[in-house]
Order: C-alpha cells, then structure tokens, then sequence
DNA sequence: CGCGCGATTGAGTAATTTCAAATCTAGTGG
DNA sequence: CCACTAGATTTGAAATTACTCAATCGCGCG
C-alpha cells in the first residue's frame, strides 16, 4: 500500500469519527475491506450496463454520476467531492445492472467496497450499520430539498440555491455540467449571469 | 388499547417482517414505543412551525407531506399511504422546527414513535437499524428517481410515469394535488388527458 | 335546489428551449 | 514559446412549453 492510500485510509478514519467512536480495532476490521484506487479526470466509477457496483468514498476529487437519455442529454444525479459517497444506489442496493455512468470530473482518489461486504462489516459492527442509516437519512433530506428547489424555483432560483449551498463546489465544475445538474440547458444557465 | 389499533400493530408487524426477522419479544419491545392515533381527513399529522415532530407509521389512509411557498402555493414533499413511513424528516432528524405540513387526504390509523425512541430501539436491537437503513437506502433511491423525472421528462411524461409507478395512488389523490407533486400547474395537468 | 370544490377550457403571456453562430480558453505538439 | 484544436461559454433569434388569469362546467352533499 502506498503513501497516498494510507491518506485516504485517514480521511475515512475521519470520516466515521464525525458520527461514530470505533476502537482501533474496528477501525482497521471495517478497512481492511476497502480498496483504494485512483481514477484521472474523465475515467469511469462505474459504466451503465456494468454488472456489478461497488459503492466509492472520495478521498479526493470530484466525480459525477449521470443518467445518459436515448438523445444523448446527460442529467446529473450527484455530485461527490471529498468525504462524500457515490454509485449507482439503485443498482448497488438491489444488486441490478448499472443503469447510470459515474466518471472523474478531477484526479481522483477513491476507497472502494462492495454491497456484500458493506452488509456484513454493518452486521459485525452495530456503530457502523448505525453510521450509515445517518447518512442515508442525511442523503435523504438533501434529495428532499433538492426537489423541492425543482418544484418551486426557476431556473435563476436554482442557480443562486445552489451557489449558497455549495459555493466551492460551483467553481469546480463546469457551467454546462451544472446545468444539467440544475435541470436547465446550459445556454439558460449561461444567460443568467447577466 | 382497542380493536383497530391492534390492527394497526399487526400491519407494523408484518412490515418488519418482510426484511428482518423479530422475535415475538423484540415485536412487544420495539412496539411498545409506537403509539397510535386515528385521524380524519384534513387533520394534521405535522404542521408548520412545530418545535418537535414524530415518525408516522400509516396503517390506513393516506397524507400528504407538502411545503407551503410565501405565494400559498403547494408543493407535495410525499404521499404516504399504507405500509409507508412519512414525517418532516429534516426536522425529525435535526431536532428542527417543522417548515412542513402533513395533513390526511383520507382518515388515517397512524403510529407514532418520536426520534429519540426511534433510535433507542435501534440502539437495542441491531436488527431494527438494519430495517430502518435498507428503508432509509429505498427512500434514496425513490427519490432519485424521481429527481430524474423532473430533469428529464416534460409535463405529460411525468404523469405517465406517476401513472406506471403508483397507480392504485392516482386514483385516490385530486388531480390538483397531483399536480403540485409533478411541478405542473393543475390547468396543465388537466389538459394532458387529451 | 343550491352551494362549493374540483376539473376543464380559452386566450394571452412569460420562461425556457432549440438551433445556429461567434468567442473564448486551456491544453498539446511543433 | 507559439500556433492550433477541442471543448466550453456566450449571444441572437425563433419556436415551444407551460403558466397565469378568467370563466365555465360538473357533481356530490347538505
């Protein structure tokens, strides 16, 4: 193991302390099944029609994960940057085929661990089986809000919703990407600035 | 306790049952922190400005979960009808004023557990913060999809796929309530039938 | 029988999209 | 270091979708 993914194992370390106290010892239990790996900027998480997902911690980058229509239109999902967790949850939960593509929007470095071994180190280890229903509700209130945003604001309304929410994600990421995260083609998007 | 609400922990029960497996004493344990409650149309299971709100388990009937604009206009959050769990979940979750409402569209038999309880239960059976991160991981996934909906299909495809996804729902909910689901104006969703 | 709510219909308007073209920019190879 | 290219952004104009406002219709309930 190198240098980086030790870092990356740390960032996780410190990822379940903001909610959870494991020993050493569980800790380094519930690691051993993650694997690091690291994409460059345009490589694949995961690719539509895949067989079987894992589920991705970013330890560092930013990725995007998108819903490709029979035209060609991407639509983003989700965003993920450091500390966050991304895949194809559908597919992941259900062990179904992988109907959305994730990709590096940056260099990446990324902890992996599949659905089997999420279950089990969740059922060894009751702190992390609760870790997790923390951040699926906490997943779940975002996507609440984001709908709601889509229900009642304009396409302007979004925009500025999303820059008081997530002001340094909006300089890394492309306006045309932004847009189809916003649901707004990006000539609107590009429009509003003035 | 009387006889419907025995119905009620029955309906809980078998909606344990189709994930985990509960003793008969984990049941009795884990329900005794359910309390019921029987609503008629148009009541309120949480309003607006409440300082602590519940999780409602619905055994009959059927709510809905909506957020009020400045304007009074509506905007559906959720249905929720038997078999599902609804509550302000930023507020359930964040110990937060409720910036929500959920009123009954048909008489309602609810249980209620506050968040404290929730998690106590959790705490004490391992397999109830299993049930309730698989329920939390669906919820995800619902909504996901449904952002997606918003993103990428118009007007009509969004009824249409309302229609495919709930159809038992569409029956029971007004058409001016639906459409405040879909984003569309009522004058809109009226005029897509033909 | 009449009231009231929900659904429908029409007409004009506003927001956003689509298509097309012009700019701008960052990264690449010479 | 500079020219070049691909991708991203901006701008313009026309077309489309959905909204708003207003009026009417339909129906169940008291």
């Amino acid at each position: 193991m190198e240098k980086k993914s030790v870092e990356s194992f740390k960032l996780l370390k410190k990822h379940f302390d903001e909610i959870i106290a494991l020993t050493e010892e569980e800790f380094e239990y519930a690691a051993s099944y993650f694997r690091p790996k690291k994409l460059k900027k345009h490589q694949f998480l995961v690719q539509e029609g895949q067989q079987s997902v894992t589920e991705h911690f970013v330890a560092s980058g930013l990725v995007k994960a998108y819903y490709t229509t029979v035209e060609g239109k991407e639509h983003i999902l989700q965003f993920a940057m450091e500390n966050w967790w991304v895949t194809d949850y559908h597919a992941f939960y259900h062990k179904a085929i992988a109907s959305t593509n994730i990709d590096c929007i940056e260099d990446c470095e990324l902890l992996y661990i599949s659905q089997e071994d999420k279950d089990h180190i969740c059922h060894e280890i009751h702190k992390l089986e609760y870790f997790f229903r923390v951040k699926s509700n906490n997943g779940y209130v975002a996507l609440q809000r984001r709908i709601l945003s889509l229900l009642n604001q304009d396409a302007k309304g979004r925009y500025e919703e999303f820059i008081k929410l997530y002001p340094k994600l909006v300089q890394r990421i492309p306006k045309t990407i932004l847009a189809s995260y916003l649901g707004v083609s990006r000539e609107t998007l590009s429009r509003l600035g003035r």
